[in-house]
RNA sequence: GGAUGGAUUCCCGAGUGGCCAAAGGGGGCAGACUGUAAAUCUGUUGGCAACGCCUUCGAAGGUUCGAAUCCUUCUCCAUCCA
């Protein structure tokens, strides 16, 4: 099976300019592709995951990666997508950001050997001069279509301003940049960056008369029609010290029967046939499958080390209620008042509940145990000597801490 | 620059002098059921040394025995006019 079938058949493809075209380049790997990526965090998140094998694949498929990271769109601030205006990061946190992302990216492309490309846009769009930009690309935009882009719609409502309004501008500079720089003739992105990339297209056939291609990646969506890789508590992050291997592989294990297959075919390189076959499992052969899902990202993430390690904890831990690697925390002398330690205080400083009247509330409902036993009263308190083997305290279901002293 | 409307707890959104830590919904958390899923039901959802106390209704002042609510100034947002 060629890539571009392949890509189709695990439903990553949204949109794309031209099939035919496309197709006949990345199957002959004859592609030079970009995928920018926008430093408004320290760490990759899921959602650049998805982006990362896209450019894995056609990687192996012989095609040239581009990998751009937007210190210069960063300065603004893409509105696709938000109801809000995105808050201004300093030059210093952008900095800072693009250094993480470019580690965390020689971790998945091959860069050596020019086989893939590193650059900033940031690297042209800063020396920029705004007449001279007004004058080069502005006759090519339409204001009016630019208002009908389906990016802008839901700020239209709320208000836009006329910095992320440039926003497509700067990114079709962009494109048109590394097509005369790097001969870079396609665009990938998120689904939700298709008017800005067809913003570079566009720029490209007029200014140069040449045609270059955009393709769109279906957004990664759950039942319920939320961006996956989003929890109560922000993203989940590539970084390991930002989304522990551990919460990662959690996180995959959870996600809804509906999703699941979905997933598998999206997210992991495990060979289509195999999946296939996975389309007809319900029940107990379901649950199984989320187990191969979150080991295969765990591992491709972070290792194959460490995906044996969380997949072992995780079995420990719901079997039996212990496990030797679990998120532990270690008390020092001051957390004892004569010797002791209270129940509420233990739930607090492990980070299980953020207040302890969340911790008396948890207790009170009953959830929580102390070495698989349930802690009825809000007064338990425990000597030091109580832990020296190591205390497994336990809130809700899922959340565990190994206790030590 | 002018006119009008607005800012309430994680989000949406009631509340227009005491009955307000603030209705209702969403979300979260916990319990039951289960498969570490979904659906459903129940409880809970500002903090604390807890039948009480403290902090919170955009910000700062003021009126009052008492303010989310009234007055003044300011900040921000939306819509219309220029």
């Amino acid at each position: 099976m060629k890539i571009y079938d392949e890509l189709v058949a695990r439903g990553l493809i949204a949109q794309v300019t031209d099939e035919e075209e496309i197709k006949e380049l990345i199957n002959n790997g004859k592609a030079t592709f970009y995928i920018g990526f926008d430093p408004t965090a320290d760490s990759l998140h899921v959602g650049h995951f998805m982006a990362l094998c896209l450019m894995k694949r056609l990687q192996m498929a012989g095609n040239k990666p581009i990998a751009l990271i937007g210190g210069g769109t960063g300065m603004i601030g893409d509105p696709s997508g938000r109801t809000d205006m995105r808050q201004m990061m300093t030059t210093e946190t952008i900095q800072h950001n693009c250094d993480c992302f470019k580690e965390q990216m020689s971790k998945f492309i091959d860069f050596s050997e020019g086989k893939a490309l590193m650059v900033n846009n940031a690297d042209w769009l800063m020396d920029l001069n705004y007449i001279e930009v007004l004058r080069e690309v502005g006759p090519h935009f339409s204001v009016n279509r630019m208002l009908t882009a389906e990016c802008y719609k839901q700020r239209m409502e709320k208000g836009l301003s006329f910095l992320e309004f440039n926003y497509m501008i700067m990114q079709s500079y962009d494109f048109y940049a590394l097509f005369q720089k790097y001969g870079c003739n396609m665009q990938f992105g998120g689904d939700d960056q298709w008017s800005n990339m067809l913003g570079g297209t566009e720029l490209i056939r007029r200014k140069l008369g040449k045609n270059a291609y955009a393709m769109t990646i279906t957004l990664l969506l759950n039942s319920e029609g939320k961006k996956m890789g989003k929890t109560q508590s922000g993203a989940v992050w590539l970084d390991p010290n930002k989304t522990s291997p551990f919460d990662f592989y959690q996180y995959w294990r959870n996600v809804a029967d509906a999703d699941v297959l979905r997933c598998i075919r999206m997210l992991t390189f495990l060979p289509l046939e195999e999946i296939d076959k996975m389309d007809s499992w319900e029940g107990a052969q379901l649950n199984q499958a989320k187990e191969i899902l979150a080991y295969e990202l765990t591992k491709l993430v972070h290792g194959e080390e460490e995906a044996a390690k969380a997949q072992e904890s995780a079995k420990a831990l719901f079997s039996s209620g212990n496990a030797a690697d679990m998120p532990s925390v270690t008390l020092t002398e001051e957390d004892f008042t004569e010797g002791a330690v209270d129940i509420l205080s233990l739930l607090v400083k492990s980070g299980l509940t953020p207040s302890r009247s969340e911790a008396r509330r948890a207790v009170e409902q009953g959830g929580v145990t102390v070495d698989g036993e349930k802690v009825t009263d809000i007064k338990t308190v425990y000597s030091a000597d109580v832990f020296a083997d190591g205390m497994v305290l336990k809130k809700g279901k899922k959340n565990f801490r190994k206790i030590l002293k």
